[in-house]
DNA sequence: GCTAGCACTCGCACTGATGGAGTGCTAAAA
DNA sequence: TTTTAGCACTCCATCAGTGCGAGTGCTAGC
């Protein structure tokens, strides 16, 4: 932001055909392509002043004495932030991204849009799943197991199914917890889970003798089941082979810090999250990120929602020389279109 | 096996010492180190003659003039066939083994068992998902969705949950659902999926007037639940980056065509198929696999049982160059051992 | 059948030369 | 004051040449 007002109209454009011309060459840019390159007629020599001027400004860099320019982190942050002209969507890839998301066939939206975010870039596509800030019980189902065990199963936000073994402290019969489960299901169902879980917390604490032994049972159980909800937080990661054929990621070491990163989940994770919050796309330009993993990447995410609740972020991940002004709508886009695929079209007749 | 005829002792034992060698340096290994190294005492000009006889068999083979031998993958059959000296597993390593598969917290054994076999070997580990013959339906369970869809929950082999939409020509009201649901749970609980499937079809084919409406209706609904059952193949794989550390594989359009066949899945699931008929450790050495991607690598694996039938095949992935000596009772061992991790210690008391 | 010796080959690491690309600086032009 | 032309300089990439070391194949002798 300082660096726009220290800089002129001309310095601008000069970064600005510096940068996109390093984007898609990949060379050191120098000072005689950028005069020929620029609209502005101007000689290699003053370009060089104006090089000179932006290098001391940390918005480019040389390799070695008699290279070109390279553009730093805060290069490429200043043009995205205030040069970058937007190239619109081809309409043959919006038709297709809109065609793959809304006729799903496999039920597997989350991997088609990752896939998609891949194929379209060639670069590595990541999708969070969705995760709703309310959760809704739809349905609970206990099943009896060896040694006092219980497998859990219960339904959430009409078809979200998840199951769960716990262990109680007395042996229940088939039909003691199939009344259980009745019991949990008449009182609960249509609840939220955080509902669920603080009544069940005050049914115990309250008096428990206006209770019979059967409700308390199930409450008990209840309490196991809904006990520390793991909330595990995932994605769906596609195309990482894709960034092997990158040249900035050739060296072994970084590759190999990069697929640790993705296999270990944690820290891309916490990058994920910190894109829920913004709202419109988001991005990190290489060590922006705070992760050495992603040193030479960049991240360009979008957060994409259902029924106005945000509840997943999506994004891209390649070297930090990537085409913003391509990657940025198509991001933009497909979280858009997947919130969309993920909107139940008619509410569901409860 | 031919060659084991033609060839006598003492080049058997150079082979033998080759291997080791090389398997222990990486380098190619010549005749002065090869003489120093075996316990025969030979002049290097004697050993030069039996490397020569060696390479005509395409046991061995020169990267070039002057460079010592390295062994090819007939060389390294032979030697796995018949040279080898396994080692006993260290106890440490034993015990480690025992603990973490026999103490399973998550309820993750096979994805623990995956990174046991990479962290120990410090290659890749693979294991695929047991997948039993014949499965018994424990309990099934019908919710009604929006637009006659249904969600069909299942209990197969007393905990394993699977889920499943399926969509009816009628609307059914929750009701009759739960009504179906009885019946079959009645009917077939305790019963393989092979028989629940022929049963229903059978049903269907029979006069349908003996059957009352909210049974036929059941039975077509089994019918839907049950109809094609993808029964999709799959494998937990760890430590895949572990191998970006092996020289062998430093090419990256080589370790590009890893990754992928990876993450397709197909080809490393046909790989482990075969795997699963043979019993004992079974071995494909380089281009053995016959799959292109594999053509730098080894895989140990073995298959592992569940009370005496075979249900999944386990693994370790690896260059060529690998310490087979360790990682075959390694690998026999983890499998004998998963397979004792995931037998009901107990039979449940249905 | 084994071994010693010798000539030979090959790969590798180092060296120096060359050319090209691009810069910084300075002085002149606008 | 700003821009430009010119020049010297720096650095990199490429190539050829060199010497060294490792290891081989072959042959003659034990």
């Amino acid at each position: 932001m300082s660096e726009a007002q220290i800089l002129n109209e001309r310095s601008m454009q000069l970064l600005k055909t510096l940068v996109e011309r390093y984007i898609s060459d990949g060379q050191p840019v120098g000072s005689r392509v950028l005069s020929k390159d620029s609209d502005l007629n101007l000689s290699p020599a003053t370009i060089r002043n104006v090089m000179a001027d932006l290098e001391d400004l940390g918005l480019v860099h040389s390799p070695h004495t008699s290279a070109g320019r390279v553009p730093t982190v805060s290069g490429y942050r200043l043009f995205v932030n205030s040069l970058l002209t937007v190239k619109p969507l081809e309409s043959k890839e919006l038709t297709h991204l809109h065609q793959q998301l809304s006729h799903d066939e496999q039920g597997d939206v989350i991997g088609a849009a990752s896939r998609l975010l891949a194929d379209l870039t060639k670069m590595a596509g990541v999708v969070t799943l969705p995760k709703r800030e309310v959760v809704f019980l739809r349905h609970i189902e206990f099943l009896p197991l060896s040694h006092g065990r219980v497998l859990v199963i219960f339904v959430t936000n009409e078809q979200e199914v998840h199951n769960k073994i716990i262990h109680t402290a007395k042996v229940f019969s088939p039909a003691e917890l199939q009344q259980s489960a009745n019991y949990l299901n008449s009182i609960y169902s249509g609840h939220s889970l955080q509902a669920v879980r603080k009544s069940v917390l005050k049914d115990l604490q309250d008096d428990q003798e206006r209770m019979n032994q059967g409700m308390l049972d199930a409450v008990k159980m209840a309490q196991l089941a809904f006990g520390q909800d793991a909330a595990k937080e995932d994605y769906v990661l596609t195309g990482e082979t894709n960034l092997m054929g990158f040249s900035e990621l050739a060296d072994m070491d970084r590759l190999r810090k990069l697929f640790e990163a993705f296999s270990q989940k944690q820290d891309v994770i916490h990058l994920l999250d910190q894109c829920m919050q913004a709202d419109g796309v988001q991005i990190f330009i290489g060590e922006e990120s705070g992760y050495q993993a992603f040193d030479h990447c960049s991240l360009v995410t979008s957060s994409y929602s259902v029924s106005d609740e945000v509840v997943g972020v999506l994004g891209v991940i390649g070297p930090t020389r990537m085409a913003y002004e391509k990657i940025i709508p198509f991001v933009d886009v497909t979280a858009k279109l997947l919130g969309a695929a993920l909107n139940p079209k008619s509410a569901s007749p409860l």
